[in-house]
DNA sequence: CATCTTGTTACGTT
DNA sequence: AAACGTAACAAGAT
């Protein structure tokens, strides 16, 4: 479920914790959701210390403890955290159960692809500290994106936009929407993308990031009518625009949808008819926020 | 019963 | 040496 926005929100969902002390762990510790890790070392140094802030950046979280505890969480398809009453008792698929005085903080993954860290020091992680620039930061250039396409020119752009080092946070549903409003065919390799284009994507990329950071971090809602999103999902899905029916197939190893109609190659864009002329173009300008 | 899934990663190939 | 494509991981929904 989870990408940049979703992450977000599940990560405050354990705000309520914060400035409180953790008074019991209980843990699936057999469970592949801890691989790599010390957990009696993670038992010891929670248990008694207290929930101090957290930050998620892409699709990684990290939660800072007193004690010097660290504690590393991603979602992976199926994850999510949540918050229960102090007399909570963990489920199945409950992983990581952090108790609390007044309340109990909850890790759930049935399927295991998310992922537990512990680290026990001064400083935040290596693993943390080492994570690609953010794509709502400054760092995220368009330079950057140039790069980072010409490194992986032979990969689709579907593909290189799922490379969480080159933009951390994207998964399937965003990279079909970035797609489909900067009019790109999935299947174009990274490296046919040229001239104004990369400067469109890059644009395209901050319009949808803040997008579903604005509408989908605060509660969990959809995004507008006017996106993808809403259709994607459907059987029967049809382009936002002017209804033409979307196209499935895998792309880059995930299920990708598309308009036949708006996203079509570099090279056969002059070659397409145009947009009947009342009709509006989903061109992210980048003005918005 | 068969097929699908909003994510990564190990592994073999190019 | 990098980049690339694919199977695998595990469980629930349709």
């Amino acid at each position: 479920m989870p990408e940049l926005a979703e992450v977000e929100y599940f990560r405050r969902q354990w705000d309520g914790g914060l400035g409180h002390c953790i008074t019991r762990v209980s843990l699936h510790g057999q469970r592949r959701i801890f691989r790599g890790v010390d957990l009696p070392l993670l038992v010891k140094v929670l248990t008694g210390s207290k929930l101090l802030r957290s930050e998620a950046r892409g699709k990684q979280m990290l939660f800072r403890y007193s004690k010097s505890a660290w504690l590393g969480l991603h979602l992976g398809m199926t994850g999510s955290l949540r918050t229960e009453h102090a007399s909570f008792t963990p489920g199945k698929h409950d992983h990581l159960v952090i108790h609390q005085a007044l309340r109990t903080l909850v890790f759930t993954d049935p399927r295991q692809f998310g992922r537990v860290q512990f680290h026990h020091g001064k400083s935040e992680p290596e693993w943390w500290c080492s994570l690609p620039p953010a794509l709502d930061s400054a760092d995220f250039t368009i330079t950057a994106l140039c790069a980072f396409l010409l490194r992986h020119r032979r990969l689709s752009i579907k593909a290189a936009l799922l490379l969480q080092q080159g933009f951390p946070g994207i998964g399937n549903w965003m990279a079909d929407e970035i797609l489909w409003r900067a009019k790109l065919d999935p299947k174009t390799p990274a490296g046919e993308l040229n001239g104004q284009i990369p400067a469109l994507l890059w644009r395209t990329i901050r319009f949808v990031s803040r997008g579903a950071m604005k509408h989908v971090s605060p509660s969990f809602s959809d995004p507008p009518k006017s996106w993808l999103f809403n259709q994607r999902w459907k059987r029967d899905g049809v382009c936002p625009f002017h209804g033409t029916p979307l196209k499935r197939e895998i792309v880059g190893g995930r299920t990708t949808a598309w308009c036949p109609r708006c996203q079509v190659k570099h090279g056969q864009r002059s070659v397409r008819a145009r947009p009947a002329k009342n009709q509006p173009v989903p061109i992210a300008t980048g003005k918005q926020r």
